[in-house]
DNA sequence: TTGTTATATGTCATAATATAACATATCAAC
DNA sequence: GTTGATATGTTATATTATGACATATAACAA
């Protein structure tokens, strides 16, 4: 069943197509860099696609198993480590679950907006060379690989249902 | 055994007082709000401020069983939790671990600077108002409530150490 | 003082998240 | 088609965290 009008960003979409074009997109990276997309991989993408929330490694692999792609914890791990290391998906240490990449094409520093009401997660892209952070550690010496940007609080939709006029 | 030179924010500090005076510091503002400064949150405040890194909460655990103080998991998982609650001590997320704060007096959000050589984590305080984050989260109708911010790299000393001249 | 409530601790059990290790299978290149 | 690299299947276990309930202590009112 379809669920178009799934928020991504908080905002309606098409959600069909959205899932579609970004396997598709994905695909074509993975032919372009000589990546094995395997049934697996690209079935946990989906999965994580189909929501507009994280999932939980247990989540995803109950899914994978009603299909019978992989019963044992490390399947589901392993796909989602596979997407992660190369961009396809993120890890949201906040809530120990992992969503799909909402921007699979830049590669910049992920910053995720987490509705603690509804769950959905917003993915903007930030650039760790700027911005505060960058200036504190340059101040003092500290050279960032990494870095986790994680908000928690109420999106558009659950402010206006928390406010009954 | 005193830690003098232990880094705090990756410079060397007087380690023994810096303990001393956050423990009273902390001691005193429980008495002013009526929190119960027990035994095993003090004890617990003094093992996250005995290392300036992150300790999990089973390695505190350790400790605490070793003094007699507790040897079941929620007793190191209360202790962090009030602690945490009160703004005493922070959880890093990427870590699953526990830290000391580091500046007890104000009220903003913490930001983390993770070493991944020597695992020291020094925290500065940002604002949640400004930055860019703000600047997303309000163009898109998001309220935050907290953010995490959590970045991973090489402290000063360890990169001097792996750039061997 | 005692009774009463709230808060904190002790303890057992188990849930939830994640990885190590090793066997087998599949793919890619030669 | 053999070889080496990569991916999967599977067992077992490690690590992190919480639910539930009994007991104890603190705070306060009668």
């Amino acid at each position: 069943m379809p669920h178009n009008g799934d928020p991504i960003g908080f905002a309606h979409h098409d959600h069909d197509s959205c899932v579609t074009d970004a396997v598709a997109s994905v695909e074509a990276r993975c032919v372009a860099a000589a990546l094995q997309f395997t049934p697996v991989r690209k079935r946990v993408l989906e999965i994580l696609l189909e929501e507009h929330r994280a999932l939980g490694a247990y989540e995803v692999l109950d899914r994978l198993r009603a299909e019978g792609l992989g019963s044992q914890p490390p399947v589901a791990y392993r796909a989602l480590d596979f997407l992660i290391k190369h961009g396809f998906a993120h890890k949201i240490e906040r809530l120990n679950a992992f969503i799909a990449c909402a921007h699979p094409h830049e590669a910049h520093t992920p910053a995720f907006l987490i509705c603690r009401d509804c769950n959905a997660v917003a993915e903007a892209e930030t650039d760790l060379t700027q911005g505060r952070l960058a200036h504190i550690a340059s101040a003092t010496g500290f050279v960032i690989e990494r870095a986790i940007l994680e908000a928690e609080g109420l999106c558009p939709n659950c402010t206006s249902k928390s406010e009954p006029a």
